[in-house]
Parts: C-alpha cells; structure tokens; sequence
DNA sequence: CTGAAAGCGCTTACAG
DNA sequence: CTGAAAGCGCTTACAG
C-alpha cells in the first residue's frame, strides 16, 4: 500500500471524525486499557491524593482510572467492585471498607481479576496483594517524638477495628506505650472525621486532666481536635501535643501546622501498579505484600522547632 | 418457562460464578451505563467534594462515574476527552482547563456526545451547557461583607483569566469595589495553590502598608494567605481581614476558620446531572446556562462573630 | 501481500 | 411462546 494511500485514508478518516469505538476493540481484546480503583471516600484528602498519584503513574502506561466511591459501606463497596468486574477492567485497586465483612467481595473478586488492596486490607489475605505503609512503625514514629518532647501521659484518637489501618494503630499505639513506659489515658474512638476530631476535643477538655500529647488516627481527626481545641481555649502545642497520621496537604492549612506520619503517596501507587502488572502478567502469582516505610513531618503542634541556626549555635 | 426452571438457570449461574459481560452489553446497546468527568485537579478539595455529589447522584441512576484528571493541562485534557469518547460514555461533565484554548476540543466532543460543562466554561459557548455558580455575585458578597467589617482598601489575590472562573471573580472584583467606592491595591495573580497563596502573603507583609482585607481567589489561596501571615506575624483578622471562596473543609481546618463563598456543590451535581440527561433525551437540545448563587459562610478570618447570646442582649 | 471471514458477548427482531 | 439468527465495531487468523 502507497504512503499517498496510507495518508488519504487518515486524511478522510479525520475528516469524517472517525474515532476507535473502544468497546469493539475491549470486547474482541477481552479488555481495554481500563483500571478501577474503590475508595472509601474521595473526599477525604487522602484519597484525593492517592488516587492523583495512582492516576499518574497509569496515564505513563497509557491506563485509564475508573474511580469509584464505596462511601465505606458494605453493600456500596460490593456493587461497585462488581460493576468493575463487569466491565472487565484490566485489574482493580481496592481501599477495603472493613476488615472482617469486606473479605468475601475482596475474595471473589480477586479471583476473577487482578486485584490489589491498597492502604487497608482484609483479614486472612495472605493470597490477595496488598500495599501499604508499617502503620506501627509509624505510630511508634509519632509516640517517640512527643516523648522526646517531654510527653509522659498521652491518649489515642482514632478509629475503630473495622479496618485494618484502625487496629494495627490502635494496637502500635498501646505496644509502643509500654515499651516507652509512657501512661496511657483512655482512647477515644470512632471515624475518621473532622467532626470527630472536633468532639473528640471537647471530650478531652472534660477530662480532670488533660494528656500532654494526642496521637490521632489521621490529619482529619488531628485537625478537628485542633480545631476543637482552639475553641474551647486550649493551646496546641502550648497546653498539649498533637500528631497526625497521612501527611495530606491539612497539615500546613491549619495553624499551627500538624507534626504528622508521612505516607510515601507516590511510592505507594508505584508499588501498586507494580504489584498489579505482575498479577496481570502472572494470573496465579501469590499476593505479596508491600509495607512501606513512613517519615516524621514535623510541624508546630508538638511544639515549636529549634530554628536550624539557634541548634547551630547550641552545637 | 417454570418458575423451577428459571430458579435453575439462576441458581447454576451463580454457582458458575456467570457475569454479565459489559462490554458486550454496551457494544450491542450503543453505549453503556458510565458518564464521565474531567477535572483539573481531583486534589483540589473543591473538585474532590463535587466529584464525590455527581458520584452521588449518578449513582441513584444506576450510572458509573469515570473521573479522568487534565492537570489543568491542554494536551492531557484533550487526550482524556477523546479516551471518554472513545469508550463511548453515555456523557461527560467537563471543567475545561482553559476559557479560550479548551473550546476546540470541548466543542468537538460535545458534538460527538452530550457534554455539560461544570464550575468554567470556555468562551462563545452559547451552544454548550452550563452549570456554575454566579462568580460575580459571589464576590460581591464577599467584598459587601469586609465593607461591612470596616475594611476601606482591599485587594484581590487570584487566577489569571486563563479560566473562566479566574476572569469572572477578577473582573467582579474591580466592578464591584468601584460600586462600594472601596480603595483597591494592586491584585496579586497567579494560580489556585496554597503555595501561592502562601508567597502571596509574603509579598503582601512587604508592601508600604498592608491592606484591610484580601479576597481571595479560592480556599486554597486562602488559606495559603492565613498560614503565610501566620509565619510572619501578621494577625488575621486583627491586622487584616481574608475571604475564600468555595466553602471547602479547609475552611474549617484552618485557624482562624475562614470567612468563604460557599458553593452549593450538591445542587450543582442536581443541576449538571439533569442538564446531561436533557442532552441525552435530546441531542439537539440548546445548551442551557445554569447559574447557582452561592452564600456567604461566615468564619473568623473576617472578624470574631458576636455571639448569638450577647447579640440579643444587644438588640 | 491483500481481502474476506470469524468471533468476542450481548440484545433485539424475526422466523418457526 | 420458543429458538436461532443477525449485528454492534473491532482484530486476528486464514484463504486466496
């Protein structure tokens, strides 16, 4: 066939405003260049991040993202893993809503198509691939700076054992405690929410004493109980400690800023596209699972930093 | 066929584990249950918060919502309308990255498929459907209000007229302080980061004398500003006054919580949802534009609120 | 090397 | 009322 050819038909084709139909192309390929990702809330911050991060390592390899949102319920979070699978998507990325009652829809799906869990998993996952961060590293991370900072009575605020992600914090949290021979005050539990961080502050003003630092579940409920805080007159880091956990774009927004656990947000999608293409590739590949590293940011909530020239001098 | 009989039929395709194929479906059908969006940024808590409405509502109408992120970038905004086009959606809500360099290639998808246009539009789209907010009223409210406060001079810190939204509260501003008889600064212009709006409050703290109040473009630029002037001393709203503009969570994150153009992002899912199935019912049905007012949400950056109690005392 | 046929999975319209 | 055929748009494998 002539180049003149060759051109005339592209040439006439635009012309005419001819376009690939995908779905001719997805159904006699088996699938298309589609990826679904179910998160329990694209508006929490987090999220919004992740699935930024997960969009841009894909759009490299020339994949589409189907979002879908599982408002972190049961029923909402099995219809959509299923429209996704309908739709033979080339593999799934799942936020599980909860722990125990996620695992039957996590399960099947995963053995129709590729599947990763990412951030939370399903308990008894050891054939599912999963990515995320060492959630008790990471509180360790936050319990030995405050104590470092001079925090002897601290108190967990974070979510319940629903999720993966709120039990192995909630555990790190009492083990690390221990270790640090730290006093613990009761825990206060329940979402991860601005609102509930805003309670939660209320409920710890009420206590006969207050603890010196606050170890929240994630940089929502750590802004609600700073937020909560400034209301009812208590000073953060003056009066008490806080720490956040994610390391969302809300640690700088609030004043003052939030000492938080960093999650590496990019590095997670890179191991979970990664992990995905390998299951992709290999139907019958055993999950692994990747648990990566976090970082202290520190901000101003756990009281104000040694400026680099004042610790110079102090040297 | 006997009621046992098709109880057979179901029951052995279940334990098959028999799904329907969409592709396939969608490929006979002409198009399938998926709409999809394209927006500039879903980290954006304010396309974030609008992503999560229109998943919302589509869902009540059984219809899967594909988010597609243009980075506010021409070439990856054209690439992902065409990949929505190509798999066929049965519609797309679009926040064009530009207000005159989008209109070529929202104008073509728009005339392959029905296209409804959400938050910007692009220019002489007067055959394009519309849903947004009233920018210049919104402004308005914001500037009547710091009027109100006390403020005389006041000044603007936004986007570019790049987009539609930039242009419209930009333009409201100099109209509407002209109509209050309000002293302006020079407008500080750029993008909708918190960064900017950070460096944007250094840039302010630098000038002769700092204005009474800044307008700002968006949340983030707003609380860029607030965290900028926290950094450098400047009390808000003791030396100055701040307005955002959205009514995004950060406003409530932030310290002093922010006075914001709220924008009423589920109805503006309603409206965007029922223009598209408009455009699907009929499409040649002209486009409409839909402008929403917006309220004002009143926070701490511009003032301490008197107290309900004590302001009846007062009355 | 070119061109026509087969088939992905579905649903609608039609023949029996 | 039931059952087989046609066709959505595509690509691959095969016949000419």
């Amino acid at each position: 066939m002539s180049e003149a050819t060759t051109r005339l038909v592209r040439e006439t084709a635009d012309r005419l405003g001819y376009q690939v139909n995908a779905l001719g192309k997805a159904l006699r390929e088996g699938s298309d260049g589609v990826v679904g990702i179910v998160v329990p809330m694209v508006s929490n911050p987090f999220y919004a991040a992740l699935v930024h991060e997960f969009e841009d390592q894909l759009s490299r390899l020339n994949l589409k993202l189907l979002i879908a949102d599982s408002h972190g319920e049961l029923d909402r979070e099995l219809e959509r893993l299923e429209a996704l699978a309908g739709r033979r998507v080339r593999g799934i990325f799942a936020v599980p809503a909860y722990f125990d009652r996620s695992r039957p829809a996590i399960s099947k799906i995963a053995r129709q198509l590729p599947l990763v869990q990412v951030d939370r998993r399903v308990e008894d996952d050891s054939a599912l691939a999963f990515v995320g961060v060492d959630n008790a590293d990471g509180i360790g991370q936050a319990l030995r700076h405050v104590a470092e900072q001079g925090a002897g009575t601290v108190v967990f605020v974070g979510a319940d054992d629903r999720t993966s992600v709120g039990r192995e914090r909630r555990r790190a949290f009492e083990t690390v405690v221990e270790q640090l021979g730290l006093a613990a005050q009761e825990p206060i539990i329940d979402r991860y929410l601005f609102e509930f961080g805003l309670s939660a502050a209320e409920r710890l003003r009420d206590r006969p004493t207050l603890p010196d630092a606050v170890i929240a579940g994630d940089d929502l409920i750590a802004t609600g109980l700073l937020a909560g805080f400034a209301r009812h007159g208590v000073s953060v880091p003056g009066d008490v400690l806080i720490t956040g956990f994610d390391g969302t774009i809300l640690a700088d927004i609030c004043n003052p800023t939030l000492t938080t656990v960093q999650q590496p947000m990019a590095t997670i999608a890179e191991a979970g596209v990664e992990e995905l293409l390998r299951k992709i590739d290999d139907t019958g590949a055993a999950g692994a699972h990747v648990r990566l590293p976090t970082t202290l940011r520190r901000g101003d909530s756990t009281g104000a930093r040694v400026t680099s020239s004042a610790s110079h001098s102090a040297t």
